[in-house]
DNA sequence: CGATCTTGGTTGTCCCTTCAACCAATCGGA
DNA sequence: TCCGATTGGTTGAAGGGACAACCAAGATCG
């Protein structure tokens, strides 16, 4: 209780705190430049263009509500409103599932693929501009196992599958 | 027009797609999990918190609302909400600047201060969980290369200083 | 087979961010 | 000195995400 110092941020190490900033400052700016490009080159959420890109990726263009929110990182509810909103838009349809009568399909419609396909080069110019271009190999790999590291304290269970990526736990 | 593959999404190398499915991964993990305990444990969001953080390392605890936004990697809208509710708690007061007659200062009050110190050990303990802890020193030092040079794509001007991190491009 | 638990999903409400519009003060010339 | 442009900031409406509540269908077990 004799500490003279003002009242200030509690401290980690100089380095700590100078990774753990930029960090903080790339979680925050990414997700807004990736939202800019995309509904202004194709009126969709980054988001909204991975739950187009997942069914595009999925056999007969469809999916399970499910399955597609732990592809997308997201919650149920959530994915339900989205679905919704692109259900609106005509670029995904739902039906329920033949096998379980609990659940629900998603599939990818005629227009929705358009849209998809349209929007994917620029959306990937984006992804090289603001991030892969920026980086040299060795980088690519360590940005790979550094977010491999975090990914396994964020996402134990590795509930979030992302994609088709066979999650391994860190290994460089 | 005679390629016979499936619509599928468009293709990076197989390292860059590994890398960018993981960062893209953190970047929508790592935010609900930071305003997950501290609205738990200090009903602040993680921005609220950053906030108060550079105010409490601020001369007088005060400052301009653009310095503030731009030290938060944050809109001024965005920004003059947050105070806004911030100040309905009791936590900032904000003043009319004597220098400058259109801008306001924004000042952290006792029971902020008191808010902001109670907060602060388990919120470090927190990244040191979710993050410091999982890296190694090396990838610490990659870490701060690989987000510096992101910066400078989605950043280049260098508004959002984000704290006192001399932003020195990405030198490693 | 009936009670209960779990799985799969939707809906409504609240809160926060974004965007556009706006205003006041200051600066920069002509 | 006056007018336009820039800076600093606020506000209101609109849209998306989080959370809790809810419901229906399958599974489990007596």
């Amino acid at each position: 209780m004799v500490d003279p110092r003002p009242v200030t941020a509690p401290r980690m190490s100089a380095a700590e705190e100078a990774a753990w900033v930029r960090l903080i400052a790339v979680t925050e700016l990414l997700p807004g430049a990736l939202d800019a490009q995309l509904l202004r080159d194709a009126r969709l959420t980054h988001f909204e263009y991975r739950v187009l890109m997942v069914l595009a990726d999925s056999e007969n263009q469809t999916s399970g509500m499910t399955r597609l929110a732990s592809h997308t990182n997201s919650t149920l509810p959530r994915l339900s409103h989205v679905v919704r909103r692109l259900e609106d838009r005509a670029l995904v349809e739902r039906f329920p599932c033949p096998e379980d009568r609990r659940a629900t399909n998603a599939r990818l419609t005629d227009a929705g693929r358009a849209v998809f396909a349209e929007a994917g080069p620029g959306h990937i110019e984006t992804v090289r501009d603001f991030v892969l271009d920026a980086l040299s190999p060795e980088q690519l790999d360590q940005l790979y196992a550094i977010s491999g590291s975090l990914l396994g304290r964020l996402d134990p269970e590795g509930r979030m599958t992302a994609t088709s990526c066979s999650r391994a736990p860190a290994s460089v």
